[in-house]
Formats: C-alpha cells, sequence, structure tokens
DNA sequence: GTCTATATACCGATAGAC
DNA sequence: GTCTATCGGTATATAGAC
C-alpha cells in the first residue's frame, strides 16, 4: 500500500516548484521527500537520476505550453492572444514569485544533459516560433503595430518577460504586469 | 614569498567568471583554486567566507557600473550613451557567453546574505536610474522615441538585455545583438 | 513501492605547521 | 600568505529488507 496516492505527480509538482525558484542545483531529493514525508530513496525509484527528474519536468512544461498555443491559436483573436500571454506571465509571478523554466536553467547549462537541453531549446522555440507568428498576422490584420522583423520582436518580447521575472524577485515587486504593459501601449497604439 | 603576484585580484578574476557562467552556487572554491594552482585554504585567508567573496563580486560590479554611467554621462548624447550600452552589453555576451551578473544570482536570492542582496539590488537600480534619466532626456531633446512613462521602459529594456543574454547561451547565438537592433529601430525612428 | 543503511564524492570552513 | 590535514554537513545514488 503505497503511503502517497499518486507519488509521481506529487514528486513532480514539488520539483516543479523548487525548480522555478531555486534552479535546478538548487534543490535537492531531500527537499522534495521532506516536504512529502517520504524517503530520498522513494524518489530514486519513480526518477532513478536526478538527470530524469529535470527531463520529465522540462518535458511537462513542453507539453503544457503547448496545449496553450493550441488553445490560443485555435479560438482567439491575436490580441486576445498576446493578453492572455502577458496575464499568464504575470499571474504566475503574483501566484508563487516563479521563474520561467528557461530562466530558471541558465545558470546550469554546463552541467546537465544533452535531451534535458535539446527539451529546453523546444521550450523556448515552441514560444518564440508563436509569438513570430503571432505577430505577423497582427501585423498584417492591423491588430498590433511594430516596426523591424516579427521575430526580433518576438525575440525581444520573451526575453523581456523572462527578465522580468527575475528582476522582480530581487524588487519584491511585480515588474511583470509592468513591462507588459510598455508592451501592450507599443504594440496597440492605434485602437483596433 | 607568494606563489602568485596579486593572489586576491586573480582569485576575484575567476570566481568572477565562474559567477557568469555557473551562478553563485554553481562554482566552488576548489574550482578557483584548481584554475590558479593553488589551495583552497589560500583563498579562505583572503575571503574567509564564500559570502565575503560573493560581497566583494558584486561591489565590484557595481563600481565599475558606476564608473562606465558617470563617463557616459558627461562625455555622450543620449543615443551615445544607449548605443554603448546596447554594444557593452554584445560584446560581454561574445567575449565569454556571460550572464549579467543579476541574472546569474537570481536562482539563488533565497540563500544569499542580506548585505549581498542588498547590493545586487543597488546595482540592478543603478542601470534602471541610468536609463530611466537617460530615456527621459533623449526623448525631450528629440534623440529618441517611445510611449509611456520612461521608467517602464527602462526596466523593460534592462529586463530584455539580461533575457537575451540567457537565451543567447541557450541557443549558441547572440541574440542580444538581434534585441539591442530592435529597440534602436524602434527608439530611433525618426532620424535625428 | 517504500523503507533502512550505506557508499562515494563534494562542499565550505578551520587548526596549526612552515 | 600558503600549505597539509581534517571536520561536519550534504549531495546523488545503490543494495537489500519488508
Amino acid at each position: 500500500m503505497p503511503r502517497l496516492s499518486n507519488a509521481k505527480e506529487q514528486i513532480m509538482d514539488r520539483a516543479r516548484r523548487l525548480l522555478q525558484s531555486h534552479g535546478f542545483e538548487g534543490f535537492s531529493y531531500r527537499d522534495i521527500s521532506s516536504q512529502l514525508g517520504i524517503k530520498n530513496a522513494a524518489i530514486h525509484y519513480h526518477f532513478p537520476t536526478k538527470s530524469d527528474l529535470g527531463q520529465a519536468l522540462v518535458e511537462d512544461f513542453c507539453e503544457e505550453t503547448r496545449q496553450q498555443i493550441a488553445f490560443a491559436r485555435e479560438n482567439l483573436t491575436v490580441r486576445k492572444q498576446l493578453d492572455a500571454y502577458f496575464e499568464r506571465m504575470a499571474q504566475e509571478f503574483d501566484r508563487d514569485n516563479s521563474l520561467c523554466p528557461v530562466g530558471a536553467m541558465t545558470t546550469s547549462l554546463g552541467t546537465i544533459s544533452d535531451s534535458m537541453r535539446n527539451s529546453l531549446n523546444q521550450l523556448s522555440a515552441l514560444v518564440v516560433d508563436w509569438l513570430t507568428e503571432t505577430l505577423e498576422k497582427g501585423r498584417n490584420n492591423g491588430d498590433v503595430e511594430f516596426s523591424g522583423d516579427a521575430r526580433s520582436k518576438a525575440i525581444q518580447i520573451s526575453a523581456a518577460m523572462q527578465g522580468a521575472r527575475q528582476l522582480s524577485r530581487l524588487n519584491c515587486s511585480n515588474q511583470v504586469e509592468r513591462v507588459a504593459g510598455q508592451f501592450k501601449e507599443e504594440l496597440y497604439k492605434e485602437p483596433s
């Protein structure tokens, strides 16, 4: 009889929070096991190595992001898609001061496995590709306004949101909303 | 007779590189001592605790930034000041793929000393305050163009440059130049 | 599937010789 | 000012009982 109803999910949930607050090398199996009231060895049963755990976490982020993008693309206008993206970034920070997964892993890029790094790259590309496509579409139909090429704008926005979540943790104030508001003012200059 | 001509400076130089590539918790006294061909205890003589070393590093960053800002403010036009800032960010990344000090510390904010955190906060504020002042001045004399309030724009730019350095390490390509180019295109729309 | 116990390695830090 | 030697703590990971 297991002590936890669905141990694997609970382990990943704790690991996810720890990753987004302390980075991949900033938490240990002990942090997870003590929070769940189990022992280290129990985690090793579900995730033999920490790399396995990290890989599962990043793939989870990818899948979640894919679903959010798919929903937005099929159901929302360009402006609503961008608004939802900005709002999600601000809300994730408000909830638990969490970093974006990519930002939380940047200091560990030299030590993680190739497969983990590849998945992280995919996660980053998912957002940038969707932003590029959405911005381009919005410029064509007049929903948004910006100069330069769409991919550069997409990278600029993505980088700024990641950085804003980090600066906000340092200042203890939500700069994500502020940066998002600045982008919206610039993109939505002409009311549709 | 010391084995190193100026041990303290050499230790800080190595520590600085390690901090900007692996984060504060991502390097050890051993990493530094092995690179310099000395022993751990020698580092502890100059920096009794790792917190002392970290504090010295952040204060060094502050002093360097203060000098760069003071020079720019006194000798350069608004556009030249912004150009110098963008170019410095891109060059620092090109040289050794280094993170900005603030971005390198965000996953360690929960474990570092209060004094280190305060210095880090000062470092971030130095750049944002200077950017705010410079943007406002440039908008008044027609050197640059942007909407919204200057401080929001300053935070947006600062956050984007920090994020761009991190994304660039993941992609193995210099997105810092690309993001800087996007900002320049937007800010310098009207040729002076 | 979870436990106890253990292996091995690394960490920051200190004492004392030179 | 640097060394050798060592301490206590923690990390990931494994073996084997239950």
